[in-house]
DNA sequence: TGTACATCAGTGAACGCGCGTTCACTGATGTAC
DNA sequence: TGTACATCAGTGAACGCGCGTTCACTGATGTAC
């Protein structure tokens, strides 16, 4: 009834809307442009006012879902209380918690092979693991030799659990069992890192050695945000 | 000359391999049916002697590589010498370095979103851990009551830096600095099991809790093999 | 306030494409007697 | 050793399909004067 204006007023979002909740539904692979086009109410050719092409939309909507959750885990982070680790802890649980919510996307959100930097994501799951353990650091919860490149130390244990569970290989029955293996998979990590043995002396190694050889995508594009 | 002999002998292993080949490429989607059937000297229809569909096949190449995979480990772990962690450092060193060699194989074996059990891939990476964490457990370096769930966590910090790789979130310069993060994982995971405070009385928990609530699909179909 | 015009964001028909898969077939191989 | 016949593993033509993308277009909106 008086039908829908001309213009849709919102179309990108709209379409970067449809696309996620296809692929919600029915795995990266399981539609197409100009489905989500006709969900929107929208002619095919109309999504290249917005995007280059399928691909570009597909870039744009990995961007979002990985900058979603890179709030979702700052949040996670900044309500959390307890002991010093709580943060991080908090950080494990609601990554894993995501994955299992939302398979699909998560495998979509990396999976991804993307080529080029693109827009910077902020925030980045990366630097908010950065920055807590950074806090984690400051107030001595961590040794200052160990915290160059732990973040990736942690991402790893954290988006591995992530992995095995968004694509199958691994099942835990309830969503206490997801968050007492997020919680297990973290506090081991921390509690190895903090009992790393100092570089030795014998071997200088230099301070930045990790962040070197070690490079996250989102860092090279704003290194400061990682230290 | 003479020309090939009309049947070709061993078609199946050879699609597969050109599909290896094509993937290892261009990327799991970056190859057809029928170019592999081209590449082998086969007519497209030839394919369907040998495998249902293009995704039977795709099933097979992932069990196949994955069963490679494991035997890597599998050997990485037993000619690894020194104290009683280096062999799961070996396997960790071993994971991290297929994954970068073959990225997208990689990538293809694990992002594959198997619906059914398949085949028993045998010696799947999971139990591999498991064994050797046996071993570690009855060489006293776990203490008992880390054992149970304790592959799903070395997994799962391996699987995380091998997937971060082999999506190109991350990078590593070097194949000394490849190592070097896969077996600074390795250990503080290890180091943190090891330290991991003995259930608390107060809430007794079964001693299979991991065992119940964390399934492998691999140890579904043969749960012997992941204890 | 009204008119001219550039720009933006839609339409809808059409394109070529390569794909996975099917089908009826035929050449080669293995087995029974 | 030879013949008949079932089975296996190829051929090649054809199918329908839905896709991403293009194009010339038109309706709506915003701005200058």
């Amino acid at each position: 009834m008086a039908g829908r204006p001309y213009h849709h007023g919102d179309l990108r979002n709209a379409l970067l809307d449809a696309a996620e909740a296809l692929i919600r539904d029915r795995g990266a692979d399981g539609w197409s442009l100009r489905e989500a086009s006709a969900q929107v109410g929208v002619s095919p050719s109309a999504a290249y006012h917005h995007f280059e092409s399928r691909d570009a939309l597909v870039d744009a909507l990995s961007d979002r879902v990985i900058a979603r959750l890179g709030e979702r885990l700052s949040d996670a982070a900044a309500t959390a209380h307890g002991g010093p680790q709580q943060p991080l802890i908090a950080v494990g649980r609601g990554y894993v918690r995501w994955a299992v919510e939302d398979p699909e996307l998560a495998r979509l959100a990396f999976a991804h092979g993307r080529t080029e930097p693109a827009t910077l994501i902020s925030p980045h799951p990366h630097d908010v693991l950065a920055a807590e353990l950074d806090r984690l650091a400051a107030a001595g919860g961590l040794p200052a030799s160990a915290r160059p490149g732990a973040e990736f130390v942690v991402w790893a244990a954290m988006h591995g659990l992530v992995m095995l569970l968004a694509d199958g290989l691994v099942r835990l029955d309830s969503p206490q069992a997801i968050d007492r293996e997020a919680e297990r998979i973290v506090r081991a990590v921390l509690t190895g890192l903090e009992a790393e043995p100092p570089p030795s002396p014998a071997w200088p190694v230099p301070r930045s050695a990790h962040s070197e050889t070690l490079t996250c995508h989102q860092a090279e594009r704003d290194p400061a945000s990682s230290r």
